[in-house]
DNA sequence: CGCTCCGA
DNA sequence: TCGGAGCGG
């Protein structure tokens, strides 16, 4: 979710297609939510089902971290996870939204079921996605085991990620919203992954990585800092405020901070009758100081190959064969990071 | 999503 | 060597 809104007006001139390999000896701190939910929704069956083991507990969050790791640590890429912590009091109206439209999309896919309609229930079946405590615990497990940092953000893991990104001890932040940006990203990846393809009506696209410099943004908007396009954001809406300001679209929202110069001037003048659910000066100050601690280590180790089996073939019916053949790629590809790059790993 | 297999 | 189909758990 995150600012869409703002996504499109980012235009292309502002957008540096790459290669996978092109990130090599970077590291990228990833939002590792919005990684495990894309995993979670698409990775299904036709009728909408998700991998589960034995036990019926949902694997594909693992299965899709565990593949898409090993494909960015072979392109060169370093990543580190970071997980969302408590979420801020402002999102509490956003996540009831969220929680609702999951309600209605369990609604519709029971419908769905009762007449028979596989690819609806597939459907509406994405949509009700959600991530359990004991998934997270799953997932940070298995990149402990397989030598991967994570860090554990004291709220939003955007911010944090922005954070470690501002601070030099990341390159970028890795997401597909453009939140990061507005936390103080200096570059936003998105589409980290191999063979990012996208469904656009019946055809499949090719959607390569991407990286967006806050410059670039800034420049393309015709902005004159991070503030400004904070402020561009709140009038588009945001995760605090999801409707932004009714009637004000994208075009005018930003002739409105070019113009006023900042959200505070035009509050009180374009903007002095508009009604705002929440106040929105406090949203601006969530995304201009978050929650985000210093208390992580970015280290890259070897894979425990035990623990690894233990999880994926032990506790969740992984083929054994397949999770080797994983970490025998994992292995080659860390030791290649370690000749290449003399500091980075370990 | 990403891997593997298989047919061209 | 490529790419679509089908499966993984």
């Amino acid at each position: 979710m995150g600012v869409t809104e703002l996504g499109k007006l980012i235009p292309k001139e502002a957008r540096k297609e790459l290669k996978l390999e092109q990130l090599s000896g970077r590291v990228i701190a990833l939002d590792a939510y919005n990684a495990l939910y894309q995993f979670l929704a698409s990775i299904r069956q036709p009728d909408g089902t998700p991998l589960m083991d034995s036990r019926g507990r949902v694997t594909s969050h693992l299965n899709g971290l565990f593949y898409r790791t090993i494909n960015l640590v072979e392109a060169g890429i370093r990543p580190v996870y970071v997980f969302d912590g408590k979420p801020p009091e402002l999102k509490r109206r956003e996540i009831e939204a969220r929680r609702a439209a999951k309600e209605k999309a369990r609604e519709q896919m029971a419908k769905a079921a009762a007449e028979g309609k596989t690819e609806e229930v597939a459907k509406y079946a994405k949509r009700v996605v959600y991530i359990t405590d004991s998934m997270a615990e799953d997932a940070k497990a298995l990149l402990t085991a397989m030598g991967i940092p994570w860090v554990q953000a004291p709220s939003e893991g955007e911010a944090q990620a922005a954070h470690m990104a501002a601070k030099g001890s990341a390159w970028g932040a890795g997401s597909q919203d453009y939140d990061s940006l507005l936390f103080g990203a200096p570059r936003l990846v998105r589409n980290l992954a191999v063979s990012s393809r996208r469904k656009v009506g019946e055809e499949y696209v090719e959607v390569p990585p991407e990286v967006i410099e806050l410059e670039s943004a800034l420049r393309a908007l015709k902005l004159k800092s991070r503030e400004q396009l904070i402020d561009l954001a709140i009038l588009l809406g945001t995760d605090y405020n999801p409707d932004g300001v009714p009637g004000v679209g994208p075009q005018r929202a930003l002739k409105i901070i070019q113009e006023h110069g900042s959200l505070e001037n035009a509050l009180r003048t374009v903007l002095k009758a508009v009604e705002w659910p929440v106040d929105p000066l406090e949203i601006k100050r969530m995304f201009l100081s978050p929650p985000a601690t210093d208390n992580y280590r970015v280290e890259f180790r070897e894979p425990d190959v035990a623990e690894v089996y233990r999880i994926l073939v032990e506790e969740h019916d992984f083929s054994r064969e397949r999770v080797e053949k994983g970490l025998e790629r994992l292995r080659k590809a860390l030791s290649r990071s370690r000749t290449s790059s003399l500091d980075a790993f370990f």
